[in-house]
DNA sequence: GACTGCCGGTTCATTATTTGAACCCACGTT
DNA sequence: AACGTGGGTTCAAATAATGAACCGGCAGTC
């Protein structure tokens, strides 16, 4: 692995809110030698990605992120772009829709438009969604190309439900499924009563970026409503990728 | 100059949203060897960081980038901190108000208030805003600690205006003047006809982080309309470090 | 159609950078 | 006072970065 790419990941580690550690524990968590971390630590903060908090010497993320990522929303307002996408969703189904981006190895939330007369709390923005265990995850594995997705499945998988699939060979045949089917299908793999589908959305090239969901409480997921909602957010991933990258966006990869 | 810093500051030069330059044009931007900006490039797009163009081979900022601005903004939000700031600010003098920050060696604009009354047109969001030729620039500049406007002295400046300040020995004393003043004056230095006060917001270790300005029109700019703007922008940016980071950042760098 | 210039991309011997065990010092616990 | 842990530093050894020269492709042009 290249330099670059190690103090790329320490951004991983620093990355959540609520837990601004310190050298030793990045260290420790991405598995290099302290010297090594603090010397990209260092390279990081002189770029303005990480920050370093003179009392606490604990390691945040610094102001040049928060301006790339402006930039970056600039190039292409994802966010914008969808919110009306999923507040139209929402209407048609009249459920909770949420949109993901896929990005550093994860799936994450990145907008949503809650209803009054269903699932009120769903995702946090921000949050991770892991792939085998939600909607999105398996609609994104899906429109992956085969060795990704088997690249996807040497990873170690969480068990969040005792409804959470997360034998190999299973979750190959519900990417398989989820294929043929168009859309995918997730009963509350990721949370309690909670039932989702979800179609990703390409890229003008044909590859998934994210994907968009509706979470429906599993109560009232008959076959028919999953499959209305299920037409829904295929719809819907389709008009995304075209909003966001003009062309239709039919290729598929293989 | 580290490998890590090489690949961070290629950034710089994919940002601009209207301009998605290939390899060649890179590599020549950033003064690297093309095999160098290459392999820079191929580890930045492992990690999401930048992407490229299947068609065009062009390059653009990644995902992760969005991701972790996100991040960067859920820690602490700046932009939804700042805003009531400058609506009280833009209220208060009656004119437009906006924020900035600093990072990768630049100001930037990131937010604004505009009223109806006065000067529209002051800053896209994004927009750089040179040190040298803005009222936000200098009060940044004063904050920083002597080496450090030394340091950006150094550095090639472009004359944006028949009023624009150039020579070192002249800005010194400006950047003087504007710390024993506590907020920053700049008449048509960034653009004709409108003059500019600001004043800069600390972090919790009295470091300046971005600033605060009201522009206004050249021709309203009266020496008491000046100081009376000057006196708000400064209790602006105090509250503004005082909300963003909690203590009262008395402390000043020297 | 041969020539030219530029493009993105690759190779590999040379070179310079990264690496990490061992080492500080400071602090809080036992 | 002995121990564990923290952040930070050193320097010889090992590893990774470097860049001149190269390839094939493409577009213009003489």
């Amino acid at each position: 692995m290249g330099t670059v790419s190690k103090a790329l990941q320490l951004l991983e580690f620093i990355r959540d809110p609520d837990d601004h550690p310190g050298l030793s524990e990045i260290a420790r968590k991405a598995g290099f030698d302290k010297a090594t971390t603090r010397r990209l630590l260092v390279e990081l903060a002189q770029n303005g990605f990480v920050e370093q908090d003179e009392d606490s010497r604990a390691y945040h993320l610094g102001p040049a992120l928060r301006l790339y990522g402006r930039a970056c929303e600039a190039q292409r307002p994802l966010v914008q772009i969808l919110q009306p996408i999923l507040r139209h969703l929402s209407d048609q189904a009249g459920e909770t829709a949420h949109a993901s981006e896929f990005g550093g190895g994860a799936l994450h939330s990145i907008c949503n438009q809650l209803t009054e007369k269903s699932v009120r709390v769903v995702v946090k923005l921000g949050q991770i969604l892991p792939l085998h265990a939600t909607a999105s995850g398996l609609a994104f594995l899906a429109a992956r190309s085969g060795a990704e997705v088997e690249a996807a499945l040497k990873k170690p998988r969480a068990s969040l439900t005792r409804h959470t699939l997360l034998d190999a060979d299973a979750l190959r045949q519900v990417v398989e499924q989820t294929r043929l089917r168009g859309y995918s299908i997730c009963a509350q793999g990721f949370e309690d009563g909670v039932t989702s589908v979800a179609a990703a959305y390409l890229n003008q090239n044909g590859r998934p970026i994210g994907s968009i969901a509706i979470a429906l409480p599993t109560f009232t997921a008959t076959p028919e409503k999953i499959a209305e909602c299920g037409a829904l957010v295929c719809s819907a991933a389709v008009e995304a990728g075209k909003r966001l990258f003009g062309k239709p966006a039919l290729r598929r990869a293989s």
